[in-house]
RNA sequence: GUCCCCAUCGUCUAGUGGUUAGGACACCGGCCUUUCACGCCGGCAACAGGGGUUCGAAUCCCCUUGGGGACGCCA
């Protein structure tokens, strides 16, 4: 059985995320049974098929790493050969000319629904013999044939049936000579070579038509698979306002592409207990066997974990340039601090997401830092001064800055003292990031740089100094 | 209104006639620890309801309820 799956998007200028999945399922089915993944543009639509709509699409897809094994197709250049099946269905027999005006057509929904029953084109064209009425261009509208049923096989919900006598006669070629959504598809995907056509549940009820189209052009049909939607947490539909509907979005907040498909995967999907994949695995495990049939929440906690996951063992210079965005969106210059590779490394376990890195990593960048004022008189008290001064010296004057020199450091100067390390530490990571947080104080003093690190203790010590003589006036008055 | 799809912990899910209904996220304890994380251990927590079929149903059938989708000269 040959593998050709397609994802069939219509532009409409941002890449949803429901999308991203369904793309992402034809991709990995492809990659999986050694087939190929086509990307066509259904930019038949003029008016919302913009030049730049169809680049961001492309361009998103890219980013995910999700690429076309050819050329991406764009529908509107195939409106000839979709006119040409049109009037091939028209000589067959299987199609005919409708003179309805689409006044006349609403009348008769209109009509139709006061009465109760389902607004349905009622096939008064049909057999028409007799002249056209003049100055009406026609459409053409393809003839439902008339066996008892159209029987879809879908790889999700099994054999879907429905009875020819709830479809009307569809539209194939408007007013104006151009195609229709579903003449366009079926005879895209016939020509591409598409055998597995893998969309949104929303085109489940599109099928059946699809398929009389095809069985009346004798071609052969495609698999199906209708996934289910996407809901947003709250169980309602995503929104396309909702900036988390934007599959770009994620990537702008800090999340690994990796991580957003490995989330995107597993809702709908799964394969035993497994929860972190990566696209290798992906690719080696996916299959239709592990599809759910129900429609599935966003979660963004176990986004969020997923991604942790993902940043723990991600390739550090991936790392890295996510970070260098993610610390320029915030104001701060990548190049006037400590090298990349070692705030990831000292992060990546640390933080969600890489935006949460930059953001935690906010005092190894900036010049000035704010501190934390319940951190501060909790931990920077008139005690350690002597202590945190003795400290500030050693370091002064050590020959090497790296992380083993300065534990050295601060170790031996707190067995000189008689302290523990941990009396130590805090006080200094307070002095120098200004909060109570950060990787081992080691590793904190390091990022900081010894610049930042003897100033900082020295604005830390005269915090300290302030306090004594502000307890010494109040000791006084 | 008509047709179609869906229904297991709060969430993502495993399960395909016999299980103490499993895992993961989140949440709550504890351990580890120079802070925070990571990691480890433990806890809380589900078969929507009602009928059948069967020796036996989360698993099969029907109904109800709930959720979603489709009914265009949009895609």
């Amino acid at each position: 059985m040959s593998v050709r799956t397609r994802f069939a998007p219509s532009p409409t200028g941002v890449l949803h995320l429901g999308s991203l999945r369904t793309a992402l399922y034809n991709w990995l089915y492809a990659r999986r049974h050694g087939g190929e993944f086509l990307l066509r543009i259904e930019d038949t639509d003029r008016q919302r098929s913009l030049p730049e709509h169809i680049r961001a699409l492309v361009e998103a897809l890219q980013r995910f790493g999700l690429d076309p094994d050819e050329e991406p197709l764009l529908q509107s250049s195939r409106v000839e050969r979709h006119r040409e099946v049109a009037h091939q269905l028209l000589e067959s027999g299987s199609a005919y000319h409708c003179y309805c005006t689409p006044d006349e057509l609403a009348a008769m929904r209109e009509e139709q629904r006061a009465r109760g029953e389902v607004p349905r084109y009622d096939g008064r064209w049909r057999d028409n013999t007799g002249p056209p009425p003049a100055g009406v261009k026609p459409v053409i509208r393809f003839r439902r044939p008339d066996s008892e049923e159209v029987v879809v096989k879908d790889w999700l919900h099994g054999d879907v049936r429905y009875l020819n006598s709830q479809l009307d006669d569809l539209v194939l070629l408007r007013a104006d000579g151009s195609p229709t959504y579903h003449l366009s598809c079926v005879v895209d995907d016939e020509d591409m070579g598409v055998r597995q056509v893998i969309r949104g549940d929303d085109h489940l009820n599109n099928t059946p038509r699809q398929l009389q189209l095809i069985q009346a052009l004798g071609w052969t049909p495609p698999e199906y698979c209708h996934l289910p939607l996407l809901l947003a947490p709250d169980g309602k539909k995503l929104s396309k306002r909702d900036e988390a509907t934007d599959a770009l979005h994620y990537l702008r907040a800090g999340y690994l592409p990796d991580a957003v498909l490995n989330y995107l995967a597993r809702l709908g999907w799964s394969h035993g207990d497994q929860e972190v994949f990566t696209i290798k695995e992906l690719i080696s495990c996916f299959g239709r066997e592990g599809l759910g049939a129900s429609a599935s929440r966003l979660d963004p906690d176990k986004l969020n974990w997923i991604n942790q996951q993902h940043m723990k063992t991600a390739p550090v210079d991936v790392l890295c340039e996510g970070l260098e965005a993610q610390l320029e969106k915030i104001g701060l210059n990548p190049a006037d601090g400590p090298p990349l590779e070692k705030v990831a490394e000292a992060w990546r376990e640390r933080a969600e997401t890489l935006a949460g890195v930059a953001e935690a990593a906010r005092w190894a960048f900036s010049h000035e830092i704010e501190l934390d004022e319940k951190a501060a008189r909790k931990v920077l008290r008139p005690v350690v001064r002597e202590p945190l001064a003795a400290v500030c010296a050693a370091l002064a004057g050590l020959a090497e800055w790296t992380a083993a020199d300065i534990h050295a450091c601060i170790a031996e100067t707190a067995e000189s003292l008689g302290i523990g390390f941990g009396k130590l530490g805090q006080p200094l990571r307070v002095a120098v990031t200004g909060g109570g947080v950060s990787p081992p104080i080691d590793t904190t003093l390091y990022l900081a740089g010894r610049a930042r690190t003897l100033e900082r203790l020295d604005v830390a010590l005269g915090y300290i100094d302030a306090r004594i003589a502000a307890a010494g006036s109040a000791a006084q008055g």
